[in-house]
DNA sequence: GTCGACCACTAACATAAGTTAAGTTCGGTG
DNA sequence: CACCGAACTTAACTTATGTTAGTGGTCGAC
């Protein structure tokens, strides 16, 4: 990835929107960002019941999407940068979750009246918005499967493969890993799982020789054994060939 | 619901496209559908992977979205009627699942040809479609705290309460129950169980007050206690008051 | 009518995961 | 340097769920 183009957008769509779009749209797309923040500290961005009129696209760290149910955090989606976070706020407008920072995040806040004027001018553009919106739920499809599926062990290999390979479309990941800044409760809390148990299973992957996940640091030791532990198939992240647009 | 509006789409976006659409619009929304068809037996109308040119809508019956891993089905959606099935698949092109129908179906195939002019020409109408897969979103998020949240009993529970409340909304539910031709063995493949599990919850639940499913109908015997043991709250379904449009 | 297929149901046993209750490491702060 | 809280770790025990192996019922095909 070339950085000719906006710090905010240009890992958008996993870092292709530059090949699908022209240079005016993704001026225009640049153009959609109005206010950028920093939160250092972990910080509940948006809440659940929320009526919102603007969106969230991420550009630095992690974000997590939660659900609270009977004092337990459920962590439902998981972003990395260039993820429009909370894009379905636009046409549904009230949230049906929290979003939370994770350690230390930079974000910018999109006004929806930007985002209609796009829709109404800007076809190609409205199609990628429509697009990214899918993708989530993709991932959320494949997020249902997991959990009807894996045991934890397979979850936590499923969830470092998924993130491994969503890192890896906007150039953030390592050659051997990637820093994730989340801990063993959060690591449970998108596994649906107990902290407890989490512990057993980081400890399992480690001794095992499929991953280690310490410190912030998860070091994959055995792709090939993550992947099948995980049944990752990275097709559903549509991330293959250039972005279709008919 | 009155019947002045097409069979085929008047139950579209939970029967709500009526209050949100002019006469014109929904002529057109009409018109999108092109050939219908009918299957009496179990079917896989579209299979993962498969590249389309047309998407689905559903009419009359159950259809399921699942994912096959490891020889295991996993339902990742279920449908009723008025649902645009993989509306996804316009954008995507690529399925990342299978559509299979359950019970006796009636479909509507609505090209994408048709799709695109009602993107490039009906900004209102296109709004909906979008709003429609962002529906679908919402759903698959509360699966995901459902799976994550709850055990066997809590699942089972909250997929009837879901579709109690969706059929309610399109006009299909009874007064203290509705049919559902599921069987115990698919009912444990949306709930991420085994079928022998599923026995066991099926039989402590009928036990125990809450609802009898048997002979493909659901009769709910304690609404508040299904809702509780559920954690069941509609709000996902941004079901309450009418369609907004900015 | 009989056969086979599919579904509902049950029992006995094995195992993954939750719960409770610790103790330990580690980074930051006074 | 000592303390504190948060994250991590472990152990012992309980429970939910998976697994294997079956039984019986119903219904349609032949």
């Amino acid at each position: 990835m070339t950085d000719d183009s906006c710090p905010y957008t240009r890992r958008f769509l996993q870092g292709r929107s530059r090949d699908a779009l022209s240079k005016r749209e993704r001026t225009l797309l640049e153009g959609l960002v109005g206010t950028v923040e920093r939160f250092t500290a972990p910080h509940t961005i948006l809440r659940r019941g929320d009526v919102v009129d603007q969106s969230t696209i991420l550009i630095e760290g992690t974000v997590a999407r939660v659900i609270y149910e009977d004092g337990k955090r459920h962590i439902v989606a998981l972003h990395v940068p260039g993820d429009f976070v909370d894009l379905h706020a636009f046409a549904l407008k009230r949230l049906d979750h929290d979003v939370v920072s994770i350690g230390s995040v930079q974000i910018g806040y999109v006004p929806h009246d930007r985002i209609q004027k796009v829709l109404e001018k800007e076809p190609t553009l409205a199609r990628m918005l429509w697009y990214s919106t899918l993708l989530d739920a993709a991932m959320h499809r494949e997020w249902i499967m997991k959990l009807e599926h894996l045991s934890a062990d397979g979850r936590l290999a499923h969830l470092v493969a998924e993130l491994w390979q969503r890192l890896d479309f906007v150039d953030l990941a390592g050659e051997n890993g990637f820093s994730l800044p989340l801990t063993q409760q959060e690591l449970a809390d998108a596994c649906g799982t107990t902290s407890i148990h989490m512990n057993r299973v980081v400890k399992k992957l480690r001794e095992t020789g499929v991953v280690d996940i310490s410190r912030g640091q998860v070091t994959v030791l055995d792709k090939q054994a993550l992947k099948e532990l995980g049944a990752f198939d990275p097709a559903y992240l549509y991330g293959q060939g250039p972005l279709k647009l008919t």
